[in-house]
DNA sequence: TTGAAAGCGATACCAT
DNA sequence: ATGGTATCGCTTTCAA
């Protein structure tokens, strides 16, 4: 009998446990289990004997601090809620398993105290990369901000990813993985005048948000290049949520705007608006036409089923983690400090929600 | 100079670097950093003048190993893209977050084996719970299993935590948050039976899951308890998405199935039978009355917004997450390796999918 | 192939 | 109030 532990009971086994019963020294356990190095069958053998008769397992601190260590990827998001956050998650968690690699989440719910507090506690965690998720707010203090967080990360071994947002200005050590959001807005609103729509409602979203701003670029381009002047007064702007597009046109019913169909933000806020619609006795499509933007399960449950912008959130996350993994392993002809930017293409999905315009009364 | 580290960058500053510039211990510095000791206000000065220059954090790993260590929770879940799953994660997290803890979060994608592999890595973390996520598939072996799950967290000094199934047989230290899922549907069906419902199609999910099987013998008692024939014949099993709900509905029309209401197993689910009705050419709730459960946010975003049950994710989470905390502390007299059952109500929320059935034709 | 021992970075006990 | 140091559990040279 030992003289620390009356009887193998008290707390959690550790490799010492193991070595002893099995009659073997430590380093011989760490290799067994690490399965690194050459180690006899018979030694194997009594080892996971032991390994099973006491259920132990490596502690993972121990292994990390000692060199080892699973590696980890945090992913931090304003509100886990979101259907566009689950998938590119899915995509961040399903990659990051795929290579025996855990994931963090942490949500900031647009508390920048908060972020800052997260990123703090992911570096201490050591994780190999900080995914930040989803469009953000470009006030001043963003860039810097962002850049002080890249640094930190990258001077502590670790990354900064920034999925769904602009890449940052500057020489900054972060990697952005981000998709054609002006081009889809683009191609959606072409869509809507090539349908013959001329008076359209824009609710592109929150005006100091990245997302929406490019948005509503592409929009306006798209207007510019059919020649059709683009009113300020047909653009309202609002949270992206299901309220937000109920209010809106709820409200630009009533102030008598004119309009044959509406080019929603994102697909909750088109869900908003048609329901705002209908309750105003409107029909959609043959009324009012209506696009979303996302592209997420929502769009195709709704009826008529939506047209929107499709936007590959789940691949962006799987191509945050490989850019991830690849820089850890010294990326491919890539100096260390070097910002990357990955794009990913959008597209139309052309569904139920538009048609022509009713002829003006 | 010193002699290791040519001039402090290579790699993460430790709490030596910090006690040297600082001209102090590292005992000092950990006082100084852990809050919880006195200490001069010339030496904290001092050391966090130093911990600011160098942006330093403390190791998470190594505070781990010498006894301190931020407690994590660690949430599984089969897919993370569900929305009830979402907010049972968003009240997890809040309450971990609130608390200073950690989360971390893994997908099984249904498969034992990952599910088995996911809970060993969480163990080597050393979490302060795991908590599995979702209805279950109640197959012979599942109750081993999970028994086996919550021995070894529990001998690890961790907690399995099961929310949104039903608890386990037998003494085993776990602990159950479950919602009144049967009383739900036993009320949703009555709703519809009180309208005068006689015909009821019913969609409770696959047969093997706990959440089906417990919406089913709800339904089914209140179909007995209204004297109302309860017809296996007009039930169809399925998983819990879209495409069930639509495949179902579609079938069960083509087949001549004579029904004036939809009691799905899901918001999702019922949302694909109201699609598939209308696309026969069938007005909801006019020609078909149609009920969901769960009352995620699309049950109130469909048209016509569906009645359905309410079920607190968010709040099972929070209280998941107290129960893990609570015992930690060595709950209120509660022996340990007592397995705790906290069942949260349900209710139903009237919105406009239910009509009285149209006059026979 | 296997064992002994030196760290990894922090905490906390024991001195001073 | 501050400093020295054993210790946490594991990995990894370095020897044998």
């Amino acid at each position: 009998m030992s003289q620390r532990k009356a009887s193998g009971d008290a707390g959690r086994a550790t490799i010492r446990d193991v070595a002893e019963r099995a009659g073997v020294s430590v380093a011989s356990v760490s290799r067994v289990l690490s399965g690194n190095y050459p180690v006899s069958e018979e030694l194997r053998r009594r080892v996971m004997k032991v390994v099973g008769d006491l259920d132990y397992v490596t502690n993972a601190h121990a292994r990390s601090l000692a060199g080892g260590g699973t590696p980890t990827v945090a992913i931090l998001i304003n509100d886990i809620t979101g259907a566009a956050f689950a998938h590119v998650a899915r995509g961040v968690e399903g990659a990051a398993t795929l290579r025996g690699w855990l994931s963090l989440v942490g949500t900031t719910g647009d508390d920048p105290e908060r972020e800052l507090a997260l990123v703090n506690m992911m570096r201490q965690q050591g994780v190999a990369a900080v995914v930040l998720l989803g469009g953000a707010y470009d006030y001043d203090e963003y860039q810097l901000r962002m850049a002080r967080f890249a640094r930190s990360l990258d001077a502590a071994g670790s990354q900064l990813v920034l999925v769904g947002r602009p890449p940052l200005e500057g020489d900054v050590p972060a990697t952005t993985v981000d998709y054609d959001n002006e081009g889809g807005a683009y191609a959606m609103a072409s869509h809507l005048l090539s349908a013959g729509h001329r008076k359209v409602l824009v609710l592109p979203g929150h005006a100091e948000l990245t997302t929406a701003q490019g948005r509503l670029r592409g929009a306006r381009r798209a207007f510019e290049a059919y020649g059709v002047p683009f009113e300020p007064s047909m653009v309202r702007h609002g949270f992206y949520d299901y309220e937000h597009g109920y209010d809106a046109v709820q409200e630009s019913l009533r102030d008598g705007l004119d309009f044959t169909a509406v080019l929603a933000g994102t697909d909750v806020v088109a869900a908003g608006a048609m329901q705002a619609l209908r309750a105003a006795g409107l029909r959609v499509p043959e009324d009012v036409s209506i696009v979303g933007y996302d592209d997420i399960p929502l769009a195709s449950q709704l009826t008529p089923q939506l047209t929107t912008v499709h936007v590959p959130y789940e691949e962006m996350g799987r191509v945050a983690l490989r850019a991830v993994a690849d820089r850890r392993e010294g990326g491919p002809g890539r100096r260390k400090g070097d910002g990357d930017h990955l794009v990913l293409g959008t597209h139309v999905v052309v569904r139920n929600s538009v048609r022509p315009p009713a002829p003006r009364v």
